[in-house]
DNA sequence: TTAATTCACGATAAACTCGGTAGACTTATT
DNA sequence: AATAAGTCTACCGAGTTTATCGTGAATTAA
């Protein structure tokens, strides 16, 4: 599951990125737009204008605008700022890379291995998409590909129920 | 992150997998060779004994003992009755599905759209990957796959960081 | 039949995470 | 100065995770 904070943050630079270039909105705004509650929303979009996304003007007419290209941000970039190490298992993140204390072996253990070629697959897709997919008119991009949206809007039909 | 509760019953699983057919081992012994602490790993193969994949015996030389195959007990379905449901939203999940209550309307909305397809593929991969992947000799498997796993063991080399 | 062994099951608890609220402060505009 | 905005720090309640404990029930050996 994602959490409540990552889709208030995709929600709201989805808002943001919708908006005509150099136009801004308050936290309120957002909060109205996105339906995230206003005191936890500027956390969040504190927290995306510290990590770069967002700039932010103060006092009157002040408030919140994308500044960087959607198609430019990545949502595997994405989603690391705003939950965190992402990486199934801390000793296969690079970045915040942690041995796990009860593993002897990196390199032969089956774990790692195969969790490994799971978050790697994972990371491939999630590198390329984009901001731009998540605010891309599903009408026009369902005519571009022939509408396979459409059938693969749902999860599969139950290889395991899920 | 997988949880501490998914590595334990993965190890465990593993253990049990690797002993002769017919072959039990109590608590005790699947928690020192698992490094899982015994009293939570109770509750831990428990568990898996009630979702089917272990069966127990009391008493003298009892324990506990795998009664699936392995190639037959895929890692998706392991996941999901270890960890409950796995979809990224509410709205995705068959079993337990939900609506997401801030959502108008499931057929457009883009992060529905998007985090459909980043589960699609991954519930794919983890369907098609079994217990007998964690069981395999990795040395045989790699000499079998002409060695693409210790090029992929480590995380990407830094798409983005992670 | 009794004792030993082993799984079964429910209660409890510490630590942590998630989702959110509150208050005071700083910056900018009018 | 008044007002409107973002900034910062602290806090809090609920739920989850990761266990531990005590006791009961089944099985078997002596």
């Amino acid at each position: 599951m994602i959490t409540q904070k990552t889709k208030y943050a995709l929600k709201s630079l989805m808002t943001l990125g919708a908006l005509e270039k150099g136009a801004a909105l308050t936290i309120e705004e957002v909060s109205q737009r996105s339906g995230a509650p206003k005191r936890f929303l500027e956390h969040i979009l504190l927290d995306l204008r510290k990590a770069g996304y967002l700039g932010a003007r103060r006092g009157r007419a002040g408030g919140y605008f994308l500044i960087r290209e959607p198609s430019k941000v990545s949502l595997g970039e994405l989603l690391q700022q705003i939950d965190g190490p992402i990486a199934p298992l801390p000793c296969l993140s690079r970045r915040s890379y942690r041995r796990c204390e009860d593993c002897d072996d990196e390199e032969t253990c089956q774990l790692r291995r195969v969790f490994g070629e799971i978050f790697w697959s994972y990371l491939l897709l999630i590198e390329s998409l984009t901001l731009q997919d998540l605010l891309r008119d599903p009408v026009a991009a369902g005519k571009a590909l022939g509408e396979p949206g459409a059938a693969r809007n749902a999860a599969p039909d139950e290889i395991a129920g899920e």
